[in-house]
DNA sequence: CGGCGCATCACGCGTTTATGCGATTGAACG
DNA sequence: CGTTCAATCGCATAAACGCGTGATGCGCCG
């Protein structure tokens, strides 16, 4: 299909390495898809630029940057231009690091060993609303969510039903409003209530809550 | 470099649209690197077959099967042969069920928007290490894992005391109970409670307990 | 078929909570 | 030195809750 071709995407980059620049310059004029339309240097004037005008659809960064390090400057990007996704390219593959850019903010998460091609089509799928991360990085970012994810192995032998009620309760809703959203009498949720404090262990609704978010019984 | 072409990836395709299959089969045969080496069409066959022989690669996983369903399967085929990568291949993006999918074990999770070559690039990249995800399922999965991992900065301005009175609320204690543990009276208490839930914004003791343990406050 | 678990609904009683209205103290801050 | 604010305590009331004790219908399974 030939349609229209769409809006380039409009990208900074924000990199001190000049070689390294123009290779990625060199790469994005060819790309087509993607118009580079500011470079930096640094995060500070990447920061003061972004308050200045119209920010872009995406940011490439790097990560080890003189003065304000790339992570840091994550936060400040998001808080100058909500919108811009953030794409993480460097050499680092430091867990932790990984991690907190993520948390920071950004979209993305790229290691320099990337092909040019692969890193044209990240920018592309982060602004499209994607994840784009190289392999290694992928998986250590699933194996930690897993970590934390895992939902607790106690099921407690809640039905269906109970179950609906613990997520509503978990929502902070009361008795009255469960019963409306699951169009029921409060009599029935009382029961289900009941029925939950005694399988859980717990006699109030916020120890309750507190066991199911705790155990991730939802 | 055309280096000597590397070992082909042994892969099982379970799938109980016959049409699909015929089509990931095709798909395969042109590209080369994958070599689709047994085809089913439901989860037991496979497991057993999992159980009775050397197991593939990889395995591209169906979630709504007949009779035991995808993400259940996980977690037996990867009792039955651990190394295995497992990558999910669904129309469903329910979040719950991909986040089910990947605690169980998956390695990655695509959903039949995909192109073929996509779905063989990504075989390739979990076998590779990788976790290859749909966009949409890997931003989702970057979302609730910056949820998870990053503590919440909103501090509310609780106070130190309020906080301790909302960590006890987490552990379901009533307010005579934090009274008696604080060595308070039950009417501090009860102020601490209200300033919370000003704070805090809700009006319940289950929305205090929820909000307190999904924002990470205490 | 007959039990069993689940979901649904119902009533009542005593307790807890939410939320008004206060008050006093003491530390912090300009 | 006066103001502010957290922390502590007091009380009253209406609403919500916890909990005991029911009943009815439905589907499943040996």
């Amino acid at each position: 299909m030939n349609a229209t071709q769409p809006a380039a995407i409009r990208l900074w980059v924000v990199e001190d390495n000049a070689t390294y620049q123009d290779a990625l310059a060199f790469s994005f004029k060819t790309s087509g898809s993607i118009e580079l339309t500011r470079q930096f240097f640094n995060a500070e004037d990447a920061r003061a630029a972004l308050r200045a005008g119209p920010p872009p659809d995406a940011i490439l960064l790097d990560v080890q940057l003189p003065g304000l390090d790339g992570i840091s400057a994550i936060s400040l990007f998001k808080a100058a231009a909500p919108a811009v996704c953030i794409v993480i390219l460097t050499v680092f593959e430091d867990h932790r690091k990984v991690f907190r850019a993520l948390c920071a903010g950004a979209s993305g998460y790229l290691l320099k060993t990337a092909p040019a091609e692969r890193i044209a089509a990240a920018i592309a799928d982060a602004v499209a609303g994607g994840a784009p991360m190289s392999p290694s990085v992928a998986r250590a970012v699933l194996g930690r969510f897993v970590e934390l994810a895992a939902p607790g192995r106690n099921t407690y032998d809640l039905s269906a039903r109970e179950r609906d009620v613990l997520e509503l309760m978990t929502q902070g809703l009361v008795k009255k409003e469960i019963a409306d959203r699951l169009t029921l009498s409060p009599h029935t949720v009382n029961s289900h209530l009941k029925n939950i404090y005694v399988k859980l262990h717990v006699g109030t609704r916020g120890a309750a809550v507190a066991k199911a978010l705790k155990e991730r019984l939802v």
